[in-house]
Order: structure tokens, then C-alpha cells, then sequence
DNA sequence: TTGTAAGCGTTATCAC
DNA sequence: GTGATAACGCTTACAA
């Protein structure tokens, strides 16, 4: 693999300039020539150096792309997106799970730079991840936020209303008769949690219900964290009649933990969430929820960076808001009266 | 971020070897010059060029990886450990989803090694896949195969007894009563599959049960596929009384068909499979599998791969095979006699 | 302890 | 149409 353009150029007797002129393909060369070096790439098996061809071009032809977690059922798709368009521009992915940690994160950002990627498509851990981007987005270089937005970060970004979609959620609670709704929501330095943590309020508020710190509850976006919370939730009297989580692998927590206590959704208690569970929905359709594009944040979220690239995308910065849609299904069967306590 | 090692070494007045020197950290820079140049460093923003860096020591610090599909769950899991035990090494990932196309994949590889990887862990796409690593791999490159093995292709590779593991799961269903057993495989150049069909003959052979043609459905192993297989298989008199199907998805699909049908697993009729279905399996625990450590694929792969680059593996190449487990669960309950006509 | 010179594999520029 | 030369940003080898 050490074929160089000059073990080219010797082979087919010319110079070095003319192999890299029939490796661009720019034309200008003798088709005699140009047959005499292609099969010298093939018999040596010529594989260009992109090295090399950075260093000097400024283009490495990779970005990189940060996620909390590609495992994560809203991420994996969204890396999917980012990549599928990547390479139909010629440019690879250079992936990144930053596990939400702040200093993993940011040693992420440095080492990818230190790699030259030309963009970074980038779900922020949390707000403070500002601070690794602003010097970044300072000197112009190109950034597009994904699903996360950033306080006082003027940016690129493909989001969805989480607001507007937490709203519908909780309407829907409220419409089926739900008064007493719980919250699982993350630590409120997620634009997301924040916005949904609003949405929820906005729904009570419009249905003059009183909001309560007691039904609100503040915990890790993972199925843990669900389970963890439902635990606790488990110990007010009444009961909520429904709860909302944050996302989906939170709701699959919260559901756990209420099966554990003999609890049946939505028999016995209404459960909605942010974010579709895929195959879950395919199997036991029961749960109502908010369904975002997700593999759509990706492919535009790239197809944004690629106009940054390119210097096609203009001064101002472009937000897309896509669309989160309602899904109604069993989860949240419509009550009336108070719930028994089922548990203790 | 055009800051180089020169603006530093003349902003720090001194020469680019020392700006180098205090950059690599390989001592023998007097302190005080040292705290000048890290002055200079830190005022310019200055990041050194990798690019530049690798072209001169053959070192990117980047492998590639290459998955069918990241969003596949068994997949992700596999992509997170290789990615976090490469950062712990100090290499970024190159991701690529091949889609199980082989132009696809082989277009990857070759701009992986354009853009020098070190090394390249991939799940291939098929058997197929043989012929566009043969050349690298005769070379010496480091490759390390997961999941998947290829025919007279001798290579490190982290893999599961497939055989051994469907086996189980066959002559689980068997123990129960079972002994009209259909099976859905897929397309038979991929080793899994093929080691999985094999287990499943195993199993019947060893309980005397005939193997029958009419009973295995050759299909995608995605979702589609297992609702399409069930469709067929639904026309079958009798009916089997169990499905085994090569993967997760496969049999997520298959559910979805049987229940169109009216057919309740496993009341009417049993299903289990390779691969664990994570959230599914937390709230209708009713899913009997065989659960492979997907994770601990990537991390190993990676593992092994590192080994390599550094050349301390030896001559010899290394076959990790890892244990998959017989998670029993519900959805094969013994049965006795024929199943009726559930549907038609 | 620090600096100089050469070169990694390519491409831009300008001759021929 | 083709080739010499310099340069991209860094490190290795050697010199001071």
C-alpha cells in the first residue's frame, strides 16, 4: 500500500503530473498517455493518498458527526441519514458518541479539527457545549446543530418543535379526561427536555390545570432513568392518572417499573412519549406518541453543512423545524374517575 | 484554523522543531522556552494538522468500519464498542453502512484506504466480499472480520458459535413438543445464516425429525422480509407449529404477519430467534432467544485490530469466538398436538 | 537545548 | 500535451 503517484509516473514513463492529471480526470492528456498510466495504477495497484492531497487541497473530504450515543433508537437513524448523504457528496463520516459528557465531547471537537474535518454535524451533550463551539463558529468554520439547540448560538439547525409537540401529547391527555399528568423530563440544560418540560406546562395551563412540582420529575433520558423515576412516582397518593416521559426509552423504563407494581398500561395508567419505540409499535401498538423524522435530521442536517462547505448557504444562519407527529394509539384509554391505588 | 506550527514558532520566537517538540511532549525543551511556546499555542488557538502528520509518520490514527446498517440493532451496539475502545486508543472512526451492497462496500474500502486507515474492522456484506479484501489483506493490512466469516479467507475475526447457538434454540422448541419447525434464513452467502440453517439441521437431524424444504424461507433479514416469509408460510397445510427465523428484525415482521392473521405467539403458534430485541424484550418478555454480547463485537474487533497495528499479533491469525446465550422465555410454549387452522 | 535541511505524496504554477 | 519546481504542515536526522 505504499504506491506512490511517482511509482505510477516511472512505471508509465512519464511524470508525476500527468499521473495526478489522469487520476482528476481534468483531461489534457494524450489518450495514448493516459491508457499507458491507467494501466500502470491498475498493475501497481495505485490508490491516491488523500493525506497528501488535504494537505495541500485544505479538503480532507471528511466531517464528523457527534451523538450522545449511536445506540440510542432516535440517533441511529439520524447517523444512518448523516451518512447516507455524506457519501453521496464524496465525503466521509468520522463518528463520535460522546456519551453526553461534556470533556469527552469536547476532546472530540479537538481532535476532530486536529483531523481537518471540513464540517461537524453535531447533537450538543448539553447547553454548556457552547463553549467548545463558539471559538469554532467564530472563525466561520462550519457547524450544523442537530435535534439540540444552543442558547446564544447562532447556528445551523435541524430541530423539531419539541414544544408544539410535548403540547399535543398532553392535550391529548387532557382531552381523554387526564388531569393529573407526571413529567419525566432531563436536567433542564437540554433545549429539548426544556422545550417539552414547556410544552407540558403550556397544555395544563391552556386547560387551567395547576401545574405541580410534585408530578414533575428530573432524571437521566435512558430506561434507568425511567424506571428510577416511575419508582418514585409510585409513591404519591393518588397516583398521576398518566405520565409523559421525555422520550422513548424513558417511557420503556417507566413501563417496566409500573408492570413491576402489577400496573397495566393503559389500564390502570395512561403513558405517552416523545419519539416512536419502533418495533415495540409494530408488536404491543399501545402507546401514544409524538413521532419525529429522525433519519431526516441527519440527511439534512448534512445537506445544510455541505452548503456551509461549499460557501452556498449565505450569512444568515437556516434553522429547519421538521415536523413531529401525533400518534394516537392505546396507551392512554380515556378515564374519568380517580385511580385506585393499584400499588404501595 | 490556518494557524500552523511556523506562526507559533515565530509568534514564540523560536524554530518550528521546538514548537514541535513541546507539542509532542517528548521533553528536552527548557522550561522556559517551553512556557513561551505553550503561551504561543494557546493565544493562536494553534492545532496541529493531522493530515500533515500522518503523511510523514504513515499514521492517520483513523480506522474504517464498515456495517450493513448502523440502525440493525444488533449493529449499533457493534459500532459503539469499536468506537469507544478506538478512543481510548487514540483513533477516530471512519463509518460507512454498506446496505449490504457489495459496490457499495467495495467503493468504501478503496476511499478508506485513499484516506490511509490504519486498519479496517467490517461486518461484510456477503460472501462476496472476499474478493474486495483479498488484495489488502495479502498485503498485510489489518483486518479484523465481525460477526462474519468468509470461506478461504484467513483473518482475524469475533464471532459467535452460530451454529451451536441456533441449535439450542431448535432443540429448545423440540424439548417443548415441538416437531413441525419452520425456519427463515437468508439469502445463503452470508456465513450467519448459513451456520444458523446448519444448527437448525443439527437439531432435527438429532431428533430424528426430517428435514424439510417446504419448511425454510430464504428472505431479507429485515423486517419486511419476516412479515413476507410468515405471509407465505401462512399458506402452508398444516401449519408449522413454530417459527425459528435468523434474526431479531426477521422475526419482529413475522409477529406483525401472524398477528394480521389472528395468530397469538406463542398461543397458536411459537417463535423464537438469533439476536435479542432490547426493548421489546423488557415489556413482553415473551420472546425466547438467543442473545449474543453485540457490543463486546466492537469492542474486541477493535481490540484485536489495535493489537495488530501495533504489530503484536503474530503471524498466526486470531478467531474470537464469543458466547451467545438461550434466553428462554414464552413464546414457544410446549404444545402437543396440531394446531388448528388459525387463519386462511 | 535548539536549529537546519530534507522530504512525506500530492497539486498549482508556469514553463516548454 | 507534458514536465520541472515549489509548496501544503509537519517530523526525522543531523548539526550546532
Amino acid at each position: 500500500m505504499a504506491v506512490t503517484l511517482r511509482d505510477v509516473a516511472s512505471r508509465a514513463g512519464v511524470s508525476a503530473m500527468t499521473v495526478s492529471r489522469v487520476v482528476n480526470g481534468g483531461g489534457g492528456v494524450d489518450p495514448e498517455t493516459q491508457r499507458k498510466v491507467e494501466d500502470a495504477i491498475l498493475a501497481l495497484d495505485y490508490v491516491p493518498n488523500r493525506l497528501a492531497r488535504g494537505l495541500i487541497s485544505h479538503k480532507s473530504k471528511t466531517i464528523g458527526l457527534i451523538v450522545p450515543d449511536v445506540v440510542n433508537p432516535f440517533f441511529a437513524p439520524v447517523v444512518r441519514g448523516a451518512e447516507t448523504t455524506a457519501r453521496k457528496a464524496g465525503y466521509r463520516v468520522l463518528l463520535c458518541n460522546s456519551e453526553a459528557d461534556l470533556r469527552l465531547e469536547r476532546e472530540y471537537i479537538e481532535d476532530l479539527i486536529a483531523h481537518r474535518i471540513e464540517g461537524l454535524l453535531i447533537a450538543p451533550a448539553t447547553d454548556r457545549s457552547r463553549v467548545s463551539l463558539l471559538a469554532l463558529q467564530k472563525s466561520g468554520f462550519p457547524i450544523v446543530l442537530l435535534d439540540r439547540s444552543l442558547p446564544d448560538f447562532d447556528c445551523d439547525s435541524v430541530v423539531s418543535d419539541s414544544v408544539a409537540g410535548a403540547r399535543k401529547l398532553v392535550e391529548h391527555l387532557i382531552k381523554i379526561g387526564h388531569r393529573r399528568i407526571a413529567h419525566f423530563t432531563e436536567s433542564d440544560d437540554v433545549s429539548t427536555g426544556r422545550d417539552r418540560l414547556e410544552g407540558y406546562r403550556q397544555a395544563l395551563e391552556a386547560a387551567r390545570i395547576p401545574y405541580s412540582e410534585e408530578l414533575v420529575f428530573r432524571t437521566t433520558v435512558d430506561r434507568i432513568g425511567g424506571y428510577r423515576a416511575a419508582q418514585h412516582l409510585l409513591a404519591l397518593d393518588p397516583l398521576p392518572t398518566a405520565i409523559f416521559t421525555v422520550n422513548n426509552m424513558t417511557a420503556v423504563g417507566a413501563m417496566q417499573a409500573l408492570r413491576e407494581r402489577g400496573l397495566a398500561v393503559p389500564k390502570d395508567i395512561g403513558l405517552v412519549c416523545y419519539d416512536d419505540v419502533e418495533h415495540l409499535a409494530v408488536l404491543s401498538p399501545f402507546m401514544t406518541v409524538v413521532d419525529q423524522p429522525a433519519e431526516t435530521f441527519g440527511s439534512l442536517g448534512a445537506q445544510l453543512l455541505f452548503e456551509r462547505i461549499a460557501d452556498k448557504a449565505g450569512e444568515r444562519s437556516r434553522r429547519i423545524v421538521l415536523q413531529a407527529d401525533l400518534i394516537v394509539r392505546e396507551s392512554c384509554c380515556a378515564r374519568t374517575g380517580i385511580p385506585g391505588r393499584a400499588a404501595h
